[in-house]
DNA sequence: CTCCGGATTGCAATCGATTGCAATGGGCAA
DNA sequence: TTGCCCATTGCAATCGATTGCAATCCGGAG
């Protein structure tokens, strides 16, 4: 029944060698007291049996669990976010190196806290990323009491000095988007963001706002949209603004895919991207998005979300290895890049 | 220490209650020898202590560890398919119900094999997903000789009748739009398709040709295209095809962020879907490329990779529960559906 | 009142590792 | 040759559950 290749016991392969469990435990797990002789026997053996120490044994004997908790939230509409697959790819990439694994749950808009309770209670995972932090948000506090470690992924809203995180600077980027736009001689910018309930975006607003003033510039509420960041909510809202009053001369949006959204309703009333009107767009750098090459389709603020997966698997991991560490806080800046959908007004469209 | 909510032992819960740990174990685990008077009594206990089994002890004890394996392969460009996060999501969700819980590697082109030795040679998966059949594929046979039960979300190419799977009729789908767009009077149909190392890219070929075997059309290979489904790829591929000495007056596509870029091309040329070309792609119903509403954007193929997610979780469970049964096989038909990207040369196009 | 049998409950072994402490063995100094 | 010490190795307890089998309780039949 023991069947198949390299499911041996440790008793078993021990016996084999004329060995102790104990020894060969040791001599496996690296331990300095094992001869070179005896380690090196042992370690050819292993290869050649195929032996591997049974992982649920292991978890059980050390308390540790060698696997992080990561929960995908759903939306109120059940939508996947799709920066997911290339976050959880940068994180598991990190994982396999150090010879943890990921286990991934989903939570349904209410759930939230249970199915994050459910992981941590039972000492499945020795610590936790949090995804998608709102405005109020309960999970910290959850595994500060049930003593899990756990890094943000994005920032929360109050004070956030005792947590870990790991932010792009929102506001930053979108002050900076902003500025360059009022400085290409734009009056009217419309800003197409995020899901209001999500911090980031909470964040890029007060960017946005915070440059307009410095160009005193007015905010118009009018301009202003949030929702989800599909490709069809960007054609709405742009198609919203284009065949409004006073249409905008330029858009900040929140993602590539809105972006191309409201690309289409640009296109599909003759106007042309960086000639008629200018956008420039959040780039979260999405392997199955690309807006690369030597000048990018669309101006862009950009940071890749895939390398944030991997920094935030080596700070949970580093927290693991290192219990009474002060939080790890870390805030990246992004890159600025001009592409083909800016230049309108000063007529130095590229290509 | 042992510090928190809910972090009693067993033996330390049943001392409380004055019973031994195996009552205890058998009035949570549901045992029917256990009176109701004291499953009552455990029950309302272990609400109130908080206690909860510890998993990794469980598991050692049982042989079985509640979880299953899933490997998120990345293609060449280590580009993460964006259809996992809601096929994840629509497995997550089932196992969630049941108790299990997901493991999520992922795996660099070359090192597929053994990141999913690594989680089944350890025991730390009851069973595996297959995601991205290739057309020479070893890890069935890795698995029927770790003895350790599998899914694969797509087919290999060679006999698979001793395999279980879940798949779309991607031969039949292609058959069916091809043969749809051999109607509306085409002759020069296009295909850009996914990954010509996909079997599901090779089906949906087989499919095209043979409609166009049926109407009696000659297949030129200059009209067929095999990439990455991205919207770039999409582009590019349609430029090329449009901007040759013959261009096609219908494109048949593989997903929706190809049929995109085949769109972008198009209005660049000023040409408009459903009027002078027309289009037909297949739709995943991902949920942040909604291509919905009463009349869908684009004709499409439409199977629900969520709901296969489903599918496969509870195909993958019921393997675990009856191990001796014979292997599970569905192969879905799609919804084939009339959007706006088609009626170009009937000259009834909706809206 | 005694005995029997079904319904409950508990004992103790088991799952497969890790690890504190004791035991062994070999080399070198005296 | 005898001892002593340090480098290796092994014993046995432990992690926290599950589960086969034995023990107990109980009421009702005889």
């Amino acid at each position: 029944m023991k069947g198949g290749l390299g499911l041996v016991t440790l008793k078993e392969f021990s016996d084999l060698l004329g060995l102790s469990p104990t020894t060969v435990s040791r001599a496996l797990g690296g331990y300095p007291e094992v001869s070179a002789k005896t380690r090196d026997r042992v370690e050819v053996a292993a290869r050649t049996y195929g032996y591997r120490p049974n992982m649920q044994a292991q978890r059980l004997a050390t308390g540790r669990s060698m696997a992080i908790g990561h929960v995908l939230p759903l939306d109120r509409d059940e939508m996947v976010n799709p920066i997911f697959g290339d976050f959880l790819a940068g994180a598991a990439e990190v994982y396999a190196q150090r010879g943890y694994e990921m286990v991934l749950s989903i939570a349904k808009p209410g759930e939230a806290e249970a199915t994050y309770r459910a992981l941590a209670d039972r000492r499945r995972v020795d610590a936790v990323l949090l995804h998608g932090p709102e405005r109020e948000d309960l999970r910290p506090a959850l595994f500060d009491a049930l003593n899990v470690p756990f890094v943000v992924h994005g920032r929360m809203l109050g004070d956030t000095t005792a947590q870990s995180w790991l932010d792009i600077d929102n506001e930053g980027a979108f002050a900076q988007a902003t500025a360059f736009l009022c400085a290409q001689g734009h009056r009217r910018i419309a800003l197409i963001n995020g899901p209001a309930a999500q911090g980031f975006a909470y964040r890029r607003e007060q960017g946005y706002r915070s440059a307009l003033a410095q160009a005193g510039l007015p905010v118009e509420t009018s301009l202003i949209h949030a929702d989800q960041m599909t490709e069809p909510k960007g054609y709405l809202a742009a198609v919203r603004l284009l065949d409004g009053p006073q249409p905008p001369s330029a858009f900040l949006v929140s993602s590539i895919m809105t972006a191309m959204g409201a690309d289409r309703a640009l296109r599909e009333r003759g106007l042309t991207l960086g000639l008629d009107v200018d956008l420039v767009t959040h780039d979260d750098v999405l392997s199955f998005l690309p807006n690369s090459g030597e000048v990018p389709q669309y101006t862009c603020t950009r940071s890749s979300v895939r390398a944030a997966g991997q920094r935030a698997a080596e700070m949970l991991m580093s927290l693991i290895e290192t219990p009474d560490q002060p939080p790890l806080q870390d805030l990246w800046q992004v890159e600025f890049i001009e592409g083909l959908s800016t230049g309108a007004l000063s007529g130095r469209s590229p290509g």
